[in-house]
DNA sequence: GAGCGATTCAAACGAACGTTTGAACGATAT
DNA sequence: ATATCGTTCAAACGTTCGTTTGAATCGCTC
């Protein structure tokens, strides 16, 4: 037997997919050219074209890698509540729980490059190209589905429209929570170090995010307190 | 008296601003090239670097135009709420609404540019340009001072930190609200024309938020409620 | 109506973009 | 050793980018 896989089989192709990945963190994707970003890999030019065919697919790449295991693990963790639940609704916190812990476990690692797809994801929400965003719907919608239907078992008395409004705030704090972190700072005083405990973000969001989620309506209307 | 300002002095100038916040909202900031920009506002190629300097100095321009009234009058509004308040503290919820309802009242506004511009401000608090989150930083910082004091005044037994992620969730859901509306529909069932009613996207916006914000910690932990 | 500053215009600038090409290379199987 | 297949390479492709140029045009004052 020789000495086979000794060098990765897909090594250029990885190499590109990590770079890429960091590059469009920081720069974006219009702003990454093909240039800067195989000099970064150390490959060749051509060498993106050739494995993956064009840089809209190379961007499409840098989604599905992540992005399917992603969903994969948040749906098995969603299935393993409901199956421990034995028909019951889930508690509403438990919901989220499952959902979030996945992107916030990826925060916390700062080896893998799995912190910098996370903000890379969170951003890329409110991408204004079409097709991206398409791929994205695409990606997510089942694992949505199954979170909205998870959602409406556990809160039966909360009307649907305002249920799906509290989803899209919800998803909404959290990507912004993901991107914005090292990014924009408009809010000072929350220490640097802190932004990368997963377990302790966690525990914020859960918290406000279940807060949120469960609010009544007109409570704490807090008009005309004064005086 | 000959008939003076008839053809406003600066018709040229407003007519690339408008187009350059419609067509940077729809296409992005780099995607966005001089040409397909003054061929839409039908003026000359050369008029951007005539009237402006350059692309980077006309997103600057198209950000200052709105934002500077916009910080202007929601602490205006604050100044209100205090004066009126007689130095006690003021509640929370009047608070966040002192601050979304700046720019949920220009979702609403289909006419002008304003729903344009606020959604393009969504999208840019995760902009990967660092010359643009600074600038968007600095335009905002005196803003989020003012605001971040009031909360505290208001809050004074939720300890400082906790304080100030609540408040980068609660911008995080403002941002994602306005930037996501009408781009990723991840969460189907909420109607379309209900994302333009600006005064029931505040009611349903200041009732999660305020929630968020009062949340007690390690309230609804939702953890093993199940058999 | 001549003169003048502000604005518009068509044309061109060099640089950078994504992609393609065809030859060279390396390991494997015949 | 020779053929083969997947991969890498330097070079060039045509296009588009933001910006600049110098002449033409406009509205105004003297």
């Amino acid at each position: 037997m020789t000495l086979r896989a000794v060098r990765p089989p897909h090594e250029t192709r990885t190499r590109i997919l990590d770079v890429a990945e960091e590059l469009f963190m920081h720069h974006g994707f219009e702003a990454t050219s093909m240039r800067m970003l195989t000099a970064a890999a150390g490959v060749n030019l051509a060498a993106v074209n050739y494995h993956f065919g064009s840089k809209d697919a190379l961007v499409e790449a840098v989604f599905r890698r992540r992005l399917d295991p992603m969903n994969a693990e948040r749906l098995a963790e969603l299935d393993r509540l409901e199956a421990d639940a034995n028909g019951k609704p889930l508690a509403p916190q438990a919901i989220i729980r499952a959902f979030i812990r996945t992107s916030l476990k990826m925060v916390g690692d700062t080896r893998a490059g799995g912190r910098t797809f996370v903000r890379l994801l969170g951003r890329t929400y409110t991408e204004p190209a079409k097709p991206i965003r398409a791929l994205i719907g695409q990606l997510y919608a089942p694992t949505m589905e199954r979170f909205k239907a998870a959602f409406m078992r556990a809160l039966p008395h909360l009307p649907r429209e305002e249920l799906f409004w509290r989803m899209h705030f919800m998803f909404g704090t959290l990507s912004y929570t993901l991107a914005a972190t090292d990014t924009v700072q408009l809010i000072a005083g929350t220490k640097p170090e802190d932004r990368h405990d997963a377990r302790a973000l966690e525990e914020r969001l859960a918290t406000f995010l279940t807060a949120g989620l469960l609010a009544a309506r007109g409570e704490h209307t807090g008009v005309k307190k004064a005086a």
